[in-house]
DNA sequence: GAATCAAATAAGTGTATGCTTATCTGTTGG
DNA sequence: CCAACAGATAAGCATACACTTATTTGATTC
């Protein structure tokens, strides 16, 4: 749920390849697994971490356990940027300003 | 320079922070030491973790380097959330769509 | 209710990482 | 030039981490 905890989630190549995968859509252990060449404890462990930064939900369905992407779980770093927008691109920044004249 | 090193910069607490006060100003390795709890040379290695991953620049002053952050240096991440905009919360997604009916 | 299958957990291992102290490098000001 | 100082590098260490194989848990279906 903080910072650290998405940061370090992202850091790694195969728990973002886990994660990019469920944001195709929601799916179970074994089809996260397919095409990526580690072994069964290993994507239920990246798993965990995933859930554990509040990245992903589980949900039991039957004999299997599906996965989807939390619609929250990015927010804390979104803050963290929009923190630090300075330093964003010019077109990302532009969009901000819009977003606020739009508010009043 | 690419997402995986760049989110592994962003990971570690201490040199997130280091960055976060280099987004105040121009500093030397010396001023971003300054308040936090670690060695020198913790403080030069972090600096240089975070010189490779692209999210600061260094320049040389007499006796000194001094660091500034790169602004072009988060555009990696800001494109892969970018990527995954589905999942962002609604406030920002409106926005996103709001500056595509604008660009036409 | 026993067999079956998905997924989690246990236990162990090699490597990466963040830190330290000690030392080296390089630039400047007297 | 050389003393002083900023910062980088070296070397070593403890811990974290990503992975493996083996085993356990838990739910379903026959």
């Amino acid at each position: 749920m903080n910072e650290t905890e998405i940061f370090k989630a992202l850091a790694d190549p195969t728990r973002r390849a886990v994660f990019e995968r469920l944001v195709e859509g929601e799916k179970n252990a074994t089809q996260v697994r397919e095409g990526l060449d580690v072994s069964q404890p290993a994507i239920s462990q990246h798993l965990t971490v995933l859930r554990k930064a509040g990245l992903v939900r589980e949900r039991r369905v039957g004999r299997h356990v599906n996965y989807v992407v939390d619609p929250n779980g990015l927010t804390p770093l979104l803050d963290w940027f929009d923190r630090y927008r300075v330093y964003w691109p010019a077109r990302i920044e532009r969009l901000k300003t819009l977003l606020k004249e739009l508010d009043q």
